[in-house]
DNA sequence: TAGATTGTTAATCGATTAACAATC
DNA sequence: TAGATTGTTAATCGATTAACAATC
């Protein structure tokens, strides 16, 4: 197995890299520097050639960085060349909203959306019609899924996560408050969007602001 | 001014700290040591005990740490002791599934949430009535405003964010594809969730994943 | 060619882990 | 008291920044 070389930093700030270069070729940019973008970026440009270098040489000394090109490279090493299917396990509120999301842009298509609650059954969602966990087996096994999303409370979650492992599923995008420890195959990808700690963080902050403006009054 | 000696490791750790010592409380545990943490939380145990003494000494030698009392001290830490009002700018799928989630139970109220369309005017969400941009700078004059989460489109938060700011917003959950980069104080907080960015990470992981296996077989 | 800017090596900085004396 | 486990210092590791030779 070729062992990743990639660090986890480098890889979160692709995204942010991808989504700048669209922007700059959206206003018609060719060309930039590792220094212009830094400073757009917020970061130093030194940092981008490391983190670019990674992957290989894409800029051309006294040129720069062709944008179309470097965001494509990106794109690649996303693996955004390829379209990814989803389900989506929740058809609640925030189950919901996602499958209405627009993550087609980038190549997620959301082709499924599950739960448990007969009410639910056959509900318009976007243009799907909401199906039971039960039908969950086939569904993954007669489509080729990615990504499940889990809009879904943490006690089902930790029911439903592992259940979609044993189907076959090898990448969640999770919404609930668990970090579902333990319970999935090491192989299995997952990513966390901690909702209720965002803000906790937000929280740390303000409180922090506050405290120090204390001190200078 | 304090200088804030903490840094966003730390502060990011903090949360899930929090998450789990609740879910120790409710599971009836009294005490815990860094040891017993740390592999439920797969963190190194020196690493948590580093975290903890940023803030002061909450354990004891040949004891552990209490639960409830090192739980209740990373809430204040958190600044959870307070509650927390919040507005929601975008009455759209994401905004309204926000106003329905759960955050009241960490301190979190969403007191109003606002649209530019006069469509969803009036439009009933949870306890709430949709209103209108325009009212927003009487609204937040008379009430005490914490976090304002963005949940509209970027070319919308980049003129909402400013101008909330000048209306005296100090801290944003942005959920639009932008930083808001260069437009706001820098005394305002900024707390993002990108969740394209999001997905794109696990395309990234399970791109690598496949290659992996290529190699192998 | 001269100027600009990359790719890359070396230096610095910060975060994590290990170790252990203090102490409950 | 002896055993356990913290608080904290020291060592290691990794990530970021600086510097500069290579080169377009």
């Amino acid at each position: 197995m070729k062992k990743n070389g990639i660090s986890k930093s480098v890889v979160k700030r692709l995204p942010r890299y991808y989504r700048y270069l669209g922007e700059l070729l959206n206003a018609g940019v060719e060309r930039i520097s590792s220094g212009e973008l830094s400073k757009r970026m917020n970061v130093t440009a030194s940092q981008i050639r490391q983190d670019l270098n990674n992957f290989g040489g894409f800029g051309q000394q006294g040129y720069g960085y062709n944008v179309r090109y470097l965001r494509e490279e990106i794109g690649k090493i996303l693996g955004l060349t390829e379209t990814h299917n989803m389900i989506i396990i929740g058809a609640g509120r925030i189950g919901r909203a996602l499958a209405n999301y627009p993550f087609d842009k980038y190549g997620f298509h959301t082709i499924g959306i599950f739960d448990r609650d007969p009410e639910l059954k056959d509900m318009e969602v976007k243009d799907l019609h909401v199906m039971m966990n039960e039908e969950l087996p086939s569904f993954i096994n007669s489509h080729h899924i990615d990504i499940a999303i889990l809009a879904i409370p943490k006690e089902s979650a930790t029911e439903m996560a592992p259940f979609l492992c044993e189907n076959g599923i090898k990448a969640f995008m999770n919404f609930s408050a668990t970090d579902l420890n333990g319970i999935l195959p090491k192989d299995v990808i997952v990513e966390h969007v901690h909702l209720s700690e965002s803000l906790m963080k937000l929280s740390y902050n303000l409180n922090l602001k506050k405290t120090d403006d204390d001190d200078v009054s």
